[in-house]
RNA sequence: GCCCCCAUCGUCUAGCGGCCUAGGACGUAGCCCUCUCAAGGCUAAAACCGGAGUUCGAGUCUCCGUGGGGGCACCA
């Protein structure tokens, strides 16, 4: 199933009506890790399709924060690629033409129900304790007249002709065969009255367009799945291989994390969105061993990874269905050890600009010695210039109480004063600092 | 209300019938190293949701219950 010889097309298709968090962070890299395993390819697509919930700056916030991870896509709206365009908003036409042929081939049909009986109907329904579901008004439409009707302008809608008897079983490459009675499932539209398809038919349609044989995505979508299963089916199309990820809880592991919360961890200095990582003083890296880690294991002893390690290692098989919460302090953890994994070089480089922000132009052979005796107690860099700015400074004002330990005797204090001595030994370095 | 998914230490997890007196990691506590803070090393406390089966044998398979999560839009 994951025969790993075959180079793997994987995409990763948020909806631009939000930053880049975490949960589509690791989406996005799994997606990448199959891709570069596999000498495949991966695919940026943008879910804009709605045109309600777009956010202005979402696009570019989610484009650079790929960027930072190291995880740039192969094709997409920026790179494009041989299926562009790669924005669902310019590709209606593609949608419609294949929402058509589902009609002719009596797997869809146009529907004429106004929002507001649709409503209605919902309301009743709910009332007697049924499932909302489009009750089929527009089902037994004579189509020919229908589809004359549609042509000359009557505001209309496709819906998908779910199966009413049987069962619909689809395959989940984590949890095997998931089956549900047809009897449950709703006639779902498929082209809005805008003429744009729903995220149900234009995902469908693009996957098999773009030739996309493993698909990622939340598990928020393992409700409709039979759906979109029945979808390819009924447009004679090749499943790819379907991957639901477990959904990110939040640290108490209770419940998903919500606006609230992700504002509440963002005061604490934990961050939710990848633009908020570099600011809170955490390493790429560091974060993709994190997000690595949230559903996804090794073996029973390794936990440290780099980007090249995970491209060599990852594995479907490995992935665990259950939800996981948000580990923080692990993430603390793995930017630790990253930070000591880096070159001295390498790190003085990616603290100088801490320094500078805090006003200190430190040159490169002191930097380096700072370096070098902060990289062993840097958790987040953001604590960087509090610990060593002082050694940027002409003159410093020290707390007795500070330097000296209160365990010490008198004598042991009295040889720590002079102030070279006690950088020399906190520095471990010359004591021309 | 209906549908779907999930279930091992507080958290992330290993475990795919005997290797489990259940292993690792984070966090917590203690010790060692040490002129401080770290880093590093060692140690400790800490889990198979419950009940029926299947089997010589169940954390591992089946069913039921319970708990948690997700979904039921002209949103994705």
């Amino acid at each position: 199933m994951t025969n790993n010889t075959q180079p793997a097309r994987v995409r990763f298709a948020p909806s631009p009506t939000g930053y880049l968090h975490i949960g589509g962070a690791r989406t996005a890299l799994y997606d990448y890790l199959l891709a570069r395993q596999t000498g495949g390819s991966f695919i940026f697509r943008l879910e804009d399709t709605d045109q309600k919930r777009f956010q202005e700056d979402a696009e570019e916030d989610i484009e650079n924060a790929l960027k930072w991870l190291g995880i740039s896509p192969d094709e997409g709206p920026e790179q494009g690629g041989p299926h562009a365009p790669y924005r669902q908003s310019l590709r209606k036409d593609i949608y419609r033409a294949e929402a058509e042929k589902l009609i002719r081939n009596g797997h869809a049909y146009y529907c004429f129900c106004t929002p507001e009986r649709l409503e209605k109907v919902r309301a009743e329904q709910q009332q007697s304790n049924q499932t909302p579901h489009y009750d089929g008004t527009c089902r037994k439409l004579d189509q020919e007249e229908a589809a004359r009707q549609a042509a000359a302008g009557e505001p209309h809608v496709i819906r998908f002709k779910a199966p009413r008897e049987g069962q619909t079983t689809g395959l989940d490459a984590l949890r095997g065969e998931i089956t549900v009675e047809n009897s449950t499932l709703d006639d779902i539209i498929l082209v809005k009255s805008s003429g744009l398809a729903v995220y149900h038919l234009a995902a469908m349609v693009d996957d098999h367009l773009m030739g996309i044989t493993h698909v990622f995505r939340g598990s928020e979508w393992l409700p409709t799945f039979p759906i979109h299963v029945l979808i390819y089916r009924a447009l004679g199309w090749e499943e790819p291989v379907w991957v639901h990820l477990s959904v990110l809880l939040k640290p108490d592991g209770k419940g998903k994390m919500s606006k609230r919360d992700t504002e509440l961890a963002r005061e604490q200095g934990y961050p939710i969105f990848m633009k908020d990582m570099e600011e809170l003083g955490y390493i790429p890296e560091a974060v993709i061993n994190w997000i690595a880690l949230m559903g996804w294991s090794y073996d029973d002893k390794t936990e440290f990874f780099t980007l090249p390690e995970l491209v060599d290692k990852f594995s479907v098989e490995k992935l665990n269905p259950s939800p996981a919460a948000i580990n923080f302090s692990k993430l603390d953890h793995f930017n630790g050890l990253h930070i000591r994994e880096l070159d001295v070089e390498d790190f003085a480089q990616r603290i100088r600009p801490w320094f500078e922000k805090a006003g200190y132009h430190p040159d490169a052979e002191k930097l380096l010695k700072v370096a070098a005796t902060l990289q062993t107690r840097t958790p987040k860099l953001t604590e960087v210039v509090d610990m060593g700015g002082f050694f940027f400074q002409d003159e410093i004002e020290l707390a007795v109480d500070r330097i000296v330990n209160p365990k010490m005797s008198a004598a042991q204090a009295a040889k720590l004063m002079p102030l070279e001595c006690v950088l020399d030994r906190t520095a471990g370095q010359p004591a021309d600092l």
